[in-house]
DNA sequence: TTGCTCCTCACGTCACGTGAGGTGGC
DNA sequence: TTGCTCCTCACGTCACGTGAGGTGGC
């Protein structure tokens, strides 16, 4: 019936093992002055105290919601921070790095569908991140949004669909320009319009995505906004769409 | 009409300049073997060729996704690895950052609804996050999602209202015992019954719900899972629902 | 005496920032 | 000659990890 009451003291291995660190981690504690230990036996052995203890058990509350050493001390030693205000300040910074880590997904996910079924060089991985980069910056926020909800809207088939359709409207561009088509022949004209519908399409009748999209269109070389592109079958098309 | 040609080749100020870099992040890219100017002028200036352009912005969008100096260097080395591989792999890694971050958030707003209204104490802070830690022990991923959800159905005003009647059926029960009530009389089982049915209301029928909660009250004194709270009142509360 | 824990340096990590002290081209 | 940029060390950052070499208690 004897039970051993819980240590008063511990030494560095039993804390270490108690906490969930490693005995370096309280060092380096000691070291910077965040946790000393109480006192020492004869032979320089750390000795923790319970309120040794219990203030560890703070600073690992408090490191687990991501603040520094630093900011952990100033938020133990100083009187004036309260919780509240402590939790609330972190809460803001950790929903910053919340969405940053967002956006790089998202990226990634663009990214990895831009790639999706095309070749695997490294040249189209830098050529696509350059597009995405380019289109990040000629629509707002807002319009990428709105972009981003129509996609959805559409659901994954149909975006895929007109893809293909992309695809397959180049191709006969293309075959029509090496044959020496006019740009007005009816079945070029054909062509023509049916890609100022998928435009259409894509803009939504937004007014404003219709304008960034013109003045990327201007201020960039079509190639550079889809990679792996002719030129050359995006300057035909325009001239058919002028005739 | 003299147009100058954009230059051959950029001194180290001038690349770090058009790449948003710093000059030392081009010293430290050199000094690792990562980035190593084509050429220097007699005076060991760093001369940096078109080629060292391009490999810097491909480094740069390589560690824009978040890979590391080592990573980037693999993967503008690396013949084997595929640019949608290495999209693929990060972004499974980008996600579960994703993921950790926005348990870290759920954390911090919990904490910060725990202290609405409460003392400002530091102890409080601890007291709450120690509960809120074993809360999260006891129940599983999917349970915590669950009571998540009905939370959010059940709205902030809702759920403000059960817990001011928490707070008042307590200070009801803690005067009854005061007064020295027995815990049989009419009034202190009015206030049980309708304890079960604020309890009943949180589970939502749920009995996996029910059995955690249930083990968590066995397991642990009850001011321990509710901070500020009279242990004294809870037994009160229970002897009226065993009578 | 053998293990185990303890001790104190002290270097390494990662991607640079930040001077320190000096030289070179316009 | 005055600025400006360039050069090469080299220490500092952050929170420890990881030995290196040695001592102490059961």
């Amino acid at each position: 019936m004897t039970r051993r009451n819980p240590p008063a003291l511990y030494k560095v291995g039993e804390l270490a093992q108690l906490a969930g660190v490693s005995v370096r981690t309280l060092h380096h504690y000691e070291a910077i002055g965040l946790l000393v230990p109480s006192s020492r036996t004869a032979s320089a052995h750390r000795l923790y105290a319970r309120s040794d203890v219990e203030r560890l058990m703070r600073i690992k509350a408090l490191t687990s919601l991501g603040l520094s050493l630093e900011q952990v001390r100033s938020a133990l030693d100083d009187e004036t921070t309260t919780p509240s205000r402590l939790v609330e300040q972190h809460l803001v910074r950790a929903r910053e790095l919340l969405e940053e880590q967002a956006a790089l997904c998202a990226r990634l996910e663009h990214l990895r569908d831009a790639l999706q079924g095309g070749d695997d060089e490294v040249e189209t991985l830098f050529q696509t991140m350059e597009a995405l980069t380019m289109i990040e910056t000629y629509y707002t926020k807002e319009q990428l949004a709105q972009l981003e909800e129509r996609r959805k809207a559409l659901g994954d088939d149909t975006i895929a669909a007109v893809e293909r359709e992309w695809t397959e409207l180049f191709a006969k561009a293309r075959a029509a320009m090496d044959a020496g088509t006019p740009p007005d022949a009816p079945e070029v004209q054909a062509l023509a319009r049916r890609s100022q519908e998928l435009v259409a399409m894509f803009t939504g009748g937004d007014p404003g995505i219709a304008a960034s999209l013109g003045r990327m269109y201007r201020e960039n070389p079509a190639d550079k906004i889809h990679p792996g592109f002719d030129p050359a079958v995006f300057a035909y098309l325009r001239q058919a769409n002028e005739a």
